[in-house]
DNA sequence: CTTGTATATGCTTTATTACGTATATACCTC
DNA sequence: GAGGTATATACGTAATAAAGCATATACAAG
């Protein structure tokens, strides 16, 4: 039953999915980027596959590994009421781009 | 040493965060909101509090709590590096204003 | 200054979890 | 099929942290 947060709570699972954010890699690139055990390694991605924030594909020996979105997902939108106590001039911007989008939309037909 | 993501492990200090996010509130109402004991709403306070999370005013007896937004905007910006795998709407409409950048300047020539 | 109210802290127990070590599985090459 | 490479799992141990209960501090009201 851990949440979200609490896979997040562990560096290493974070020092992963950091790496995957930029590109799929295999078990024994993480390993030796991270400077940890293979086992350690195979130990945080299976609480992460289990947890839905990565996946694998396999290669022959190797499993490549890529992010899932979805949990992180859920963390920005946990973040969601908390946003107004920073985003002040954001939230301009946002309505701005959401207009332009809109404008688009409209000169297409 | 706990780690941002560490304390907002703990699902009732997240739900302390969501009641603080609409307003300041004692740790009284905290303890009635949530329906926890006492001891227990005073020391995830304490954790949040020396995590920079919250932050606390004196008023007689009781102590107001209010949102520290710092913590919670790293979390934002750690999520940074992965809002393009869902992002979409975005980035088109980046690619898109490049584009029109890209085509005014042809027809300027 | 005594009593009640509001909040904080200390101690003990229990549960969870990360890590190391050893081993198992799977696939590839010869 | 033997040996090598890549990854996963099982088990034991140690560290961490949440919860319960008791108690302490601080202010207020009479």
């Amino acid at each position: 039953m851990a949440s979200t947060f609490a896979i997040l709570a562990e560096p290493n699972r974070r020092a992963i999915l950091g790496l995957l954010a930029g590109a799929e890699r295999s078990v024994g690139e993480l390993e030796e980027r991270l400077r940890m055990p293979q086992t350690s390694v195979s130990k945080h991605l299976r609480v992460l596959r289990e947890a839905g924030f990565v996946e694998a594909r396999v290669d022959a020996q190797r499993r490549l590994y890529r992010i899932r979105p979805e949990p992180l997902m859920e963390v920005d939108a946990w973040l969601v009421p908390f946003r107004h106590f920073w985003e002040k001039r954001v939230d301009a911007l946002e309505r701005h781009l959401d207009r332009m989008a809109e404008a688009k939309k409209g000169k297409k037909r």
